[in-house]
DNA sequence: CTGAAAGCGCTTACAG
DNA sequence: CTGAAAGCGCTTACAG
C-alpha cells in the first residue's frame, strides 16, 4: 500500500522510460513480467516505476491488448445465503487466477438483468457467470454467445439449447430427502415452497419420484408453492397445518424455505424433528446451527461456485469446445429437523 | 437484448460514421445524448448503430474521457446477511445513477484487502465503498485519498483521522438493548460475541452504559467474545450456561451471533424469551422469522447501504468538501426472544 | 535484448 | 450544427 506521494500528473510508462533511460516498449515488457528483458534493466525500470508512484492503467492495456481480465457475475438473489456462498466460492477461484470480478444483483428482475448484461458487454467482460432470473428467455445463452462472451449459467437451468452449466442434481437431491422421510415412517409429506420454474419442476419431480418409489400416491394438493423466502414459507406452513392437519413432514424447496418452516413450527410450540419433520435443500452454512439444526441435502454451495469458475475459465481457454457441466452430487445430511 | 447478428469485426463509431455519412465526432456526440446534434441526424446515427450491431466501448471512452463510471465495493464478510443487505442497498442506489459496481470480498483478510484495493485503483475506479477488515491500519483512508479516489468507509470505523463514513450508532443501540433487558427484570446479563475491535468496543460500551444506568455492576467475566458466526456463538453460549448459570439474558454482538444463541438454547430445550432472553443487533431480514423471532436493534441494513452510496456520490461531486457521516439511529424492535 | 512506429476506440477542444 | 485533428496509456509486431 506504500504510495510514495501523490503525483500531480499520474506517471505513465513514458515517464518511467525517461527515468530509466529505456524505450517505453521495454517498460511495457517488464511490467508484463516478460523474460525478454535483462534482469538488470528490469530492476532499473521497476525502481523508476516505484519512485514515480506509477499505477498501471488496466483500462488502457485492455483497450490496446484486446484481452480484458474482468469477469461479470450476475446474481438473482443475494439475500439467500446460498447465492452468497456460491458467489464467494466463485470469486475466490477467480481472483486467485488474476481476474477481477464485477458483480451485479438483479433481484429476480428481468429488465435489470438485461441492463447489467449489456453493461458487462460494454465493459468488454472476458466472461460472464450468470444465475438467471426466473423467466429468462431460453435463448439467453445463445444471445450471449453471439456477443462472443464466454458464459457459464449457474444453478438455474434454461430450457433447451446447450451451454455451460454449474448446478446440482435437483431431482436426485429431493428424491433423497423424500426417501429419507418415508424411511422415517412419514406417509403424508408436503412439498413446500418455491415458484414454478426449472428448479421447482425438477425438485417436485424428485419428490414425486421419492413418493412413487415407496408406492405412495402423489397428491398435488400437497405441493405448496411460495416465494423462496423465510417469510412466505413461514406463512405457507401455517396454511398447511390448518388445511392438511394429517401432514407430518415437509420437504422444502431450499434451506431458506425450511428456516421459515422452522419458525412456523416453533411459533406453534411444535418441535421440528419429533412433532413434524422438515428437510431443507442446499446445506447452507447456517443450517448447521438453526433451531433446531436442519436436516438437508448438501450440494456444497461454495464448491459449486468454484466449479462454476472452473467451467468458465475452461471456456475462456477453449471458446469452441463442447459444453461443460458440473452437477453437484447431492448428499443427505441428517441433523435434527428430520 | 436484440442483437441483429454478430459482426466479424466489432463495429466502431467510425463504421457508424461511414454508414450514417457524418463524422465520428458527430457519432460520439449523439451516443452521449448531446443536444448539439439535430434530431434528424441523431436518428440516422442511432439507426446506423443499430444496424451494425454496435456496442459502446466503455473502456475506450473512459481512457480518453478520464471519467470512469465504475465504483469498487469491498466487503469483509458476505456470509453475514447484514453485509449482503448493505451491499444490495448500495448497489441498487449506484446502478440507478448509472454506475457499475465492482465487488470484491476480503474474508477479513488484510492482505487480500490490499490486493483488491490496488486492483480497483488500477482500474481507475471513480470511487470506493469499503467495509474494512479487522485490523486495517487507521491510515487507510488517507492512503486512498492520496490516490485521488473518493472513499466511503462503511460499518466499521477506523481509528483517528477524518473520512466519510456510513454506519450505525453502536453504543446507543446496545444501550437500548441492555436497557430493555433490565426493564424486563434481568439482573445478570451477558454480552455475547464479536472480536475486539472498533465495533466490539463501541457495543460493549453501550452494554456498560445500559448497566450503569440501572446501577448494575459491570462484570467483565460476563463479556464473552467469539467470532461473529453462528457456530462460534452457539458454542460460546454453551460455555455461558455451564459457567455462569445465573445469567438469564444476553445482548449479542449482532444478529448472526444471536441466531447461534437461539440454536444453543433450543438444543437445551430452553425457550428464548421466557427461559432466557436474547437481543440481537442489525435487524437482518431473517430475524423476523427465526425460531423464535428475534428481538433486536434495527439499523436498517439496506438503507444503510443506500446512504453509504449517497455519501460516496456526494464526495465524487465535491472531492474537497468536509467529511460526511451517516449514522443510523438504532430502534428497538421487540419480538419474542427478549 | 531493446527501440521506433502504429493503433486499440473513443472524446474533446477548435474551427467553420 | 458538424468536421478534421490530436491524444488518452498502453501493446504488439517489426527491425536491428
Amino acid at each position: 500500500m506504500a504510495s510514495s506521494n501523490a503525483p500531480k500528473r499520474p506517471a505513465t510508462i513514458l515517464d518511467i522510460a525517461a527515468e530509466a533511460k529505456v524505450s517505453k516498449s521495454t517498460v511495457s515488457l517488464v511490467l508484463q513480467g516478460s523474460d525478454l528483458i535483462r534482469d538488470e534493466t528490469a530492476a532499473r525500470v521497476l525502481e523508476a516505476a516505484q519512485k514515480l508512484g506509477y499505477v498501471y492503467n488496466r483500462g488502457a492495456a485492455e483497450l490496446r491488448g484486446k484481452s480484458s481480465k474482468t469477469i461479470g457475475v450476475v446474481i438473482n438473489d443475494l439475500m439467500n445465503p446460498f447465492f452468497a456462498e456460491v458467489l464467494v466460492g466463485l470469486e475466490r477461484r477467480l481472483v486467485d487466477t488474476g481476474y477481477t470480478v464485477f458483480m451485479a444483483h438483479t433481484s429476480e428482475n428481468l429488465e435489470r438483468q438485461d441492463r447489467v448484461l449489456q453493461t458487462m458487454r460494454e465493459h468488454g467482460a472476458a466472461g460472464i457467470a450468470l444465475c438467471p432470473v426466473l423467466g429468462s428467455p431460453a435463448s439467453l445463452p445463445q444471445t450471449i454467445r453471439a456477443w462472443g462472451i464466454p458464459l457459464v449459467v449457474m444453478v438455474r437451468p434454461l430450457g433447451g439449447g446447450t451451454y455451460d452449466f454449474a448446478g446440482s442434481d435437483d431431482t436426485e437431491g429431493v428424491k433423497l430427502a423424500t426417501r429419507h422421510l418415508v424411511g422415517a415412517g412419514h406417509r403424508r409429506i408436503a412439498f413446500l415452497g418455491g415458484r414454478p420454474g426449472p428448479i421447482f419442476d425438477r425438485r417436485v419431480q424428485g419428490y414425486r419420484d421419492g413418493l412413487r418409489e415407496a408406492a405412495l400416491a402423489f397428491d398435488k394438493r400437497l405441493v405448496f408453492a411460495s416465494n423462496p423466502t423465510r417469510k412466505d414459507a413461514y406463512e405457507r406452513l401455517g396454511d398447511i397445518l390448518a388445511v392438511e392437519p394429517r401432514v407430518t413432514a415437509a420437504v422444502c424447496y431450499n434451506d431458506v424455505v425450511a428456516f421459515g418452516a422452522l419458525a412456523a413450527l416453533g411459533e406453534r410450540g411444535l418441535r421440528a424433528g419429533s412433532d413434524f419433520a422438515v428437510m431443507g435443500f442446499d446445506n447452507v452454512l447456517d443450517s448447521a446451527h438453526s433451531n433446531p439444526p436442519l436436516s438437508t441435502i448438501d450440494v456444497r454451495p461454495s464448491e459449486l461456485g468454484e466449479h462454476a469458475a472452473q467451467v468458465l475459465l475452461a471456456r475462456i481457454e477453449d471458446p469452441s469446445g463442447p459444453s461443460r457441466h458440473y452437477l453437484a452430487e447431492p448428499c443427505l445430511v441428517q441433523r435434527v429437523s428430520g
